[in-house]
DNA sequence: TTACAATGACTGACTGGTCAGTCATAAATG
DNA sequence: CATTTATGACTGACCAGTCAGTCATTGTAA
């Protein structure tokens, strides 16, 4: 319902598909909410639905039950970051620069927003859904470990990097950005975390201090 | 009373108190044990109770309330750590022994045992129980970081560490042991991390590689 | 030492409330 | 009108927390 708008009835506004499509949205972002506040157990389906301001047997037209809901929404929303992983790298300048960008990315995308508890849902609920845990480790962990250790190599060999065997343990150069995830999350208003000055200093152990220009 | 006592009765029989104190500690194991698989919300008290061997009643005669009792808990559990952080530094050779002892001491007794996954509890539920997240950053988190700083600090006069700015960012110098305690919990029957060689490839981008002697 | 009384730790059936999931009914659509 | 979509009152299971009653232990008196 949009634009347009309706002199009579409804305007040209929603096709069923549509409609069903956007209660669908939804559903799906308040559900996030709700899941990512109070954790799968202590989520209400009658808050969802307020929420989504839709009613509760709507919710049953779209996923089984909670369970599956709740799987189905993590994989959702995990997806969107696949594609960022396996978008073209930028094989521009030197790998540091690489990395960089890459863990800028993360810091903004995730480190500071509500995606950031996405990650804490899942650290948290992993556990309790295995299917959860290994659609995550298969779809994220593994392909980004797997990206970060194409770009390890690809220092060592240029000799951006010194010490080969980090090559072997590319959690090393993630460690942070977990690290700061966390943070944010638990923290934050105890001490906040200057995530981009860790960074650099991380980047720097890494890659050798830059030269002042 | 006791001690005497009995040829015939129960060997080291239980005064009250006793029997009381190690109903106690039933509970308390088996709650831990609960809360670790289920989390807060999902863990229910008569399974805690049948795990203790007591009547779920007994439970509240211990504990005010589930709330409560999972604060508690948490907080018991933890203390035993304080202690170790206190405890004197072992201020034998160079800072890098120093930190590899410690790092061990912690992927010995924290990662490689189900304290993991009491970590793993505490970022889980850490926003739902802010009093448990104030608790662990006061009485670990900060008082880590600090000792850590200090460390670090020596290293950098002594010339072990070349980079300044470590510093700021003790964390830098726990990140790794994070992502092996959440690895552990998460992804370990994906693909087993052998967080010792992750270590010290951590070590060596800090302090520099070991000469080899 | 023995008998009896007092204590309070312990029990578990019960209550009140909550919530996932259902389904008869109603609205919207074409 | 027929069909699809949406609603929300309802049901049954589940569970935190209670409390009247039990009984082993401890204290006291004969």
């Amino acid at each position: 319902m949009s634009a347009v708008a309706d002199v009579a009835g409804a305007g040209a506004v929603s096709r069923r598909a549509d409609r069903a499509a956007e209660r669908r949205a939804a559903i799906v972002q308040a559900a996030m909410d709700e899941f990512i506040a109070r954790g799968f157990a202590a989520t209400r389906l009658d808050d969802i639905a307020k929420r989504a301001g839709v009613a509760k047997g709507t919710i049953y037209l779209h996923f089984k039950d909670k369970e599956s809901m709740f799987e189905e929404l993590i994989r959702t929303a995990i997806v969107p970051f696949v594609g960022r992983l396996a978008a073209p790298p930028p094989v521009g300048g030197s790998v540091r620069d690489m990395v960089e960008g890459l863990a800028r990315m993360f810091l903004q995308e995730i480190a500071g927003t509500r995606r950031a508890d996405l990650v804490r849902l899942i650290i948290a609920e992993g556990p309790r859904f295995p299917a959860i845990a290994d659609f995550y480790y298969r779809e994220v962990v593994s392909r980004g470990l797997a990206a970060m250790r194409a770009l390890i190599q690809l220092a060592v060999t240029r000799g951006e990097i010194r010490e080969p065997k980090l090559v072997q343990h590319p959690q090393l150069m993630i460690a942070p950005m977990m690290v700061a995830v966390i943070w944010k999350s638990l923290f934050e208003r105890h001490a906040p975390l200057d995530a981009e000055a860790m960074l650099q200093t991380h980047l720097d152990l890494i890659f050798g201090a830059r030269r002042p220009t």
